[in-house]
RNA sequence: GGUGAGGUGGAUGAGUGGCUGAAAUCAGUAGUUUGCUAAACUGCCGUACGGGUUAAACUGUACCGCGGGUUCGAAUCCCGCCCUCACCGCCA
């Protein structure tokens, strides 16, 4: 078993003190760990040497017995093999020492997140992220609007409460017309992403451990997925796991890149500890319904990508016509596996809140790493690919924005594109 | 859940203890030939981690679903597990 550490083991051989400098812009508060892993490589890499030298010994002699033995010589070939009795002793002994020392390797290795990218604003928290952008009309609402929990007891749209008791909070029952428009919206965003180039997929919603370690989830995130024990299987916790993982152990070629997939499913999140005021209604649940798109790409094309899909979604929230904003993510909320992402917020007027709707993220080879995801390049050497994924959307803060912001006395008044996949124009 | 068959390189597929890192075919690739297309012929063509080199060449080790075991030596024998396929049972 090889080391897999998300970041190249070369890269930290070869120039610790950038990895260093750029995990520092992601908050890593533990640099000490680079070195650490310096130190057991070159341990561990002596111990390799040792036990190639052992082995190639034995492998030696085992072919020279079978020599001897052809040539009807038992008694060279007993003698030799008494010669050789000492080296699985040997052998044994050093492959204990190394398999510790990879034990120990891996161990530290998967505690690095990846290398943020230069464009990266530097910042601890959420109050350091870059606004680039911000779109769409915000709405004019008179006073007293109400908030889309209000306005969902008003149309009937979801029974939270029978949602509570048929598994927990955070569970929404959708009933009626409320139903119906994740419905809607579920496939009018399948179709933007479909016309787009985008195939469609329809992954599981389970997962096993090598999936959710290959795309970042595991050991990072172990607390905030469901886990089914019986059966050593995590629920998803978002489309992103199944589909990238597609692409698991699999070899491509230069001219299968670039893939892009879109799949809508249910994200299930356990989302523990983050009760309180902000969580009401449908700004926080553990169930939740999203499409997502999702790119393999060859790296030097892997920021243009991004990019790329930073315009796909947002002209997809220009389309449901609400107000939104672009923020580049400080290198401190980042996620684990990331290497730059973009937030989209919709303004959910009545809240007088900015809500989280989509995030796109360049992976570099990170996931690919893990993933063991490679191609051929142009000049025939084999390289890890860059995987990309944005969110295109998640349903419940569209559905809290689109409820407030269009709220009406005689109804809610949906965006033009929603019209014929909803039936209708107006919840009333 | 039961029974049976099977998991080998990019693909198909041979291989039941040493000369097999693995036949053959296809795909790929470099070249030769032919007036183009097509075809024919020849060479090359797995991955990972090391050593070595400016870079190569060269070289060590590991890998034939996964993990153990037997043996001087395992794709090949033994044990456990996973997965696939077929049939049966159960079931939306």
């Amino acid at each position: 078993m090889g080391i897999c550490a998300m970041i190249d083991i070369k890269l930290i051989r070869e120039n610790a003190d950038f990895v260093k400098e750029r995990l520092s812009h992601k908050q890593f508060k533990t640099p000490e760990t680079v070195d650490q892993i310096l130190q057991i490589d070159e341990q561990r890499r002596k111990l390799q040497q040792a036990l190639d030298v052992v082995l190639n010994e034995s492998n030696v002699a085992a072919k020279s017995i079978g020599s001897l033995m052809r040539e009807g010589n038992t008694d060279g070939a007993e003698a030799l093999k008494m010669a050789v009795a000492g080296l699985k002793q040997q052998e044994k002994q050093i492959k204990e020492q190394l398999a510790a020392a990879e034990t120990q390797q891996q161990a530290l290795a998967i505690q690095l997140p990846n290398l943020p990218h230069a464009l990266v604003p530097a910042g601890a928290s959420a109050q350091q992220n870059e606004e680039v952008k911000q779109g769409g009309r915000m709405p004019a609402l008179p006073q007293g609007a109400a908030p889309h929990w209000e306005l969902i007891k008003t149309y009937d749209l979801i029974d939270f409460e029978t949602g509570a008791k048929i598994a927990g909070s955070g569970f929404p029952l959708y009933k009626g017309k409320g139903a119906k428009l994740q419905r809607a919206l579920v496939s009018y965003f399948l179709d933007y992403n479909i016309a787009a180039g985008y195939t469609e997929y329809s992954p599981p919603y389970m997962i096993n451990a090598d999936s959710a370690f290959a795309t970042g989830q595991l050991p990072d995130k172990e607390g905030q997925m469901y886990h089914m024990e019986a059966d050593s299987l995590y629920m998803i916790p978002t489309a992103e796991v199944p589909v990238t993982n597609v692409y698991r152990d699999v070899m491509l070629k230069a001219e299968d890149l670039p893939i892009r997939m879109t799949a809508y499913s249910p994200c299930f999140r356990r989302e523990a500890g983050s009760f309180g005021a902000q969580v009401r209604g449908l700004n926080r649940v553990h169930q939740f319904e999203k499409v997502e798109i999702i790119e393999l790409v060859e790296p030097q094309h892997s920021m243009q990508t991004l990019d790329a899909m930073v315009a796909h979604v947002e002209q997809l929230l220009q389309n449901l016509e609400l107000p939104y904003r672009i923020l580049r993510l400080c290198g401190g909320d980042m996620g684990f596996a990331s290497a730059i992402t973009y937030d989209f917020e919709v303004f959910s007027a009545a809240q007088e809140r900015w809500l989280e709707v989509s995030s796109v993220s360049n992976f570099e080879s990170f996931q690919a790493n893990r993933l063991k995801c490679r191609y051929k390049n142009a000049e025939g050497k084999t390289q890890l690919v860059h995987t990309l994924n944005g969110s295109s959307l998640a349903l419940p803060r569209i559905v809290a924005a689109l409820l407030e912001n269009n709220q009406t006395p005689s109804g809610i008044a949906l965006p033009q594109v929603l019209h014929s996949y909803f039936g209708s124009g107006v919840i009333s």
